[in-house]
RNA sequence: GGCGAUAUAGCCAAGUGGUAAGGCACGAGUCUGCAAAACUCUGAUCCCCGGUUCGAAUCCGGGUGUCGCCUCCA
């Protein structure tokens, strides 16, 4: 079946043809580990995943190179001002290496926590400072750099057209930049590749032009081009990478080899929370932890940022993410029950459910669109009939869903024993009808944090 | 100031020319000693105005609202 992916380079809905069919190489912008990463950044990581899952789900094979940058990304992007990793380590009193151990550990139990796949290729920057230096040497025997007291710089004007992926007019910019302009650059848009490091900077190589570090956008390049090569399929992000990094590293490509480095170029849009922006220069940032400890499984989350298009903003409430789990529920419950389903399925039964999958591979295929994709697996998990070919069919759903569908919703192994005596207290009342004593221990459990429920097959008890 | 996105039932949200998917909540019902859970059923003509068309949520023009980018951020 095609494919069809939204390509913010051509800005259109493009059908899908890889390079090489055997092995789709995608390259993923990854965190920089200098603060916990947020449920926003989490909603990107699992665009992505859906993004592999739906190609592995056409069958492909996939390569896919993520980044750790643990080196280079200054605060700000008038290439001044201090580098994110080393301000975090004044300010926690860290080592830079300590730094980015810490919030990589963490980066990594998130992803684990929601389910999302790690890339095949997990590349820090720090440990391609070779490869960063080789790609600059290069730019500048290619004429697209230049050197001034502080650093060396791309020459934007070098280009045939700078920026491409944007419709910023970079002439019209320039009245209202804020940026003080470096009166040693040729352009106001011409970004630093190497930075030349002061004195007493904490993180830096040797280099042709003394001690420096990398500039922020050399180490993707560099990476990509040494994991995936000169050109791969799908390079992936977060939509507000589009007018600095991802515009500079085309433009740090073409300037090496002449090449766009990837032919499809797919952006996650943002995550808003209340209706407005998150960030962490504003603090209203969320993390996967805060999730787990309003006591949800943060598989919840993945299934809340399916409510909405990859390409749309999604606002993020609390109330949503309660609905979210409410629905996760019911679709275990329904792989549940019908794993154990004893309906038998005719033949038009089973024709219904190959058209369901029809319909679903068409949703995930046409750009990722999980919120259509979802209505074709509630159709699955409220099939009339209960068969355990439902619920291989929902399992199916799951490799690109990735919501552990075929979890045990409550788990009753930690209930401390003082419950399980009242329950069997209450148990007794009601085999002799006593049902005001029933009612009484059962308010008496869901005072200790408990909810007993009575069903077909006996009691179940669950943590509150 | 420049650029762009978006406006669909209480909430979230698909749908880009042929009479509005899905989820959550609400309500009703089945079940239950009761309750919960589960299951079933129930709701919108698509921001406003004008135009194109046999026909528009879907195309065009105008207006209004919200949000984002142009500065670090997924």
């Amino acid at each position: 079946m095609e494919i069809y992916f939204y390509n913010t380079l051509t800005k259109s809905k493009d059908k899908f043809k890889p390079i090489n069919p055997k092995e789709i190489r995608i390259y993923s912008c990854g965190p920089t580990v200098y603060k916990d990463a947020t449920i926003g950044n989490m909603r990107t990581n699992i665009f992505q995943d859906v993004l592999r899952r739906v190609l592995k789900y056409n069958g492909y094979n996939i390569k896919h190179a993520m980044n750790i940058t643990d080196v280079g990304h200054l605060v700000s992007d008038a290439d001044e001002g201090e580098d994110k990793m080393l301000k975090s380590a004044r300010e926690e009193n860290k080592t830079p290496l300590e730094i980015a151990e810490h919030y990589t550990k963490i980066f990594f139990e998130d992803l684990n926590a929601l389910n999302v796949e790690t890339p095949e290729i997990v590349c820090k920057a720090t440990e391609h400072i070779k490869e960063m230096l080789e790609y600059v040497e290069k730019l500048v025997n290619n004429g697209y750099a230049y050197e001034t007291s502080t650093a060396i710089y791309f020459d934007i004007s070098k280009l045939d057209k700078y920026p491409i992926l944007s419709n910023l007019d970079i002439e019209k910019q320039k009245a209202g930049a804020r940026v003080d302009i470096d009166p040693e650059k040729k352009n106001p848009y011409d970004f630093a590749l190497w930075i030349k490091a002061p004195e007493n900077h904490l993180m830096k190589w040797d280099s042709p032009w003394g001690l420096s570090y990398p500039g922020w956008h050399i180490e993707c390049s560099a990476m990509g081009q040494k994991y995936l090569g000169e050109q791969f399929d799908i390079h992936t992000g977060g939509i507000d990478l589009i007018p600095t990094h991802h515009e500079n590293e085309i433009a740090q490509s073409k300037g090496r080899c002449g090449k766009i480095p990837a032919n499809y170029w797919m952006h996650g849009e943002y995550l808003l929370i209340n209706g407005g922006k998150m960030s962490k220069s504003l603090g209203n940032v969320y993390l996967v932890k805060d999730i787990k400890e309003k006591g949800y499984d943060p598989i919840v989350y993945k299934l809340f940022s399916y409510s909405s298009h990859y390409r749309n903003k999604l606002n993020f409430t609390w109330e949503g993410i309660d609905a979210a789990s409410k629905s996760l529920e019911r679709l275990r419950n329904s792989y549940q029950v019908n794993l154990n389903g004893k309906d038998e399925l005719t033949p038009e039964d089973k024709e219904k459910l190959m058209q369901v999958e029809e319909n679903f591979h068409k949703a995930i295929n046409d750009d990722l669109n999980m919120p259509l994709a979802m209505s074709f697996v509630w159709e699955t998990a409220r099939f009339e009939k209960k068969n355990p070919e439902v619920a291989e069919m929902l399992a199916k759903f799951d490799t690109v869903l990735g919501i552990k569908i075929d979890e045990i919703n409550s788990k009753d192994e930690d209930i401390p024993q003082e419950i399980l005596d009242l329950v069997e207290q209450r148990k007794i009342a009601r085999e002799n009808k006593d049902w005001a004593k029933s009612d009484e221990l059962r308010d008496l459990i869901a005072e200790k944090g408990y909810v007993v429920k009575d069903t077909k097959d006996g009691m179940s008890i669950d943590k509150k």
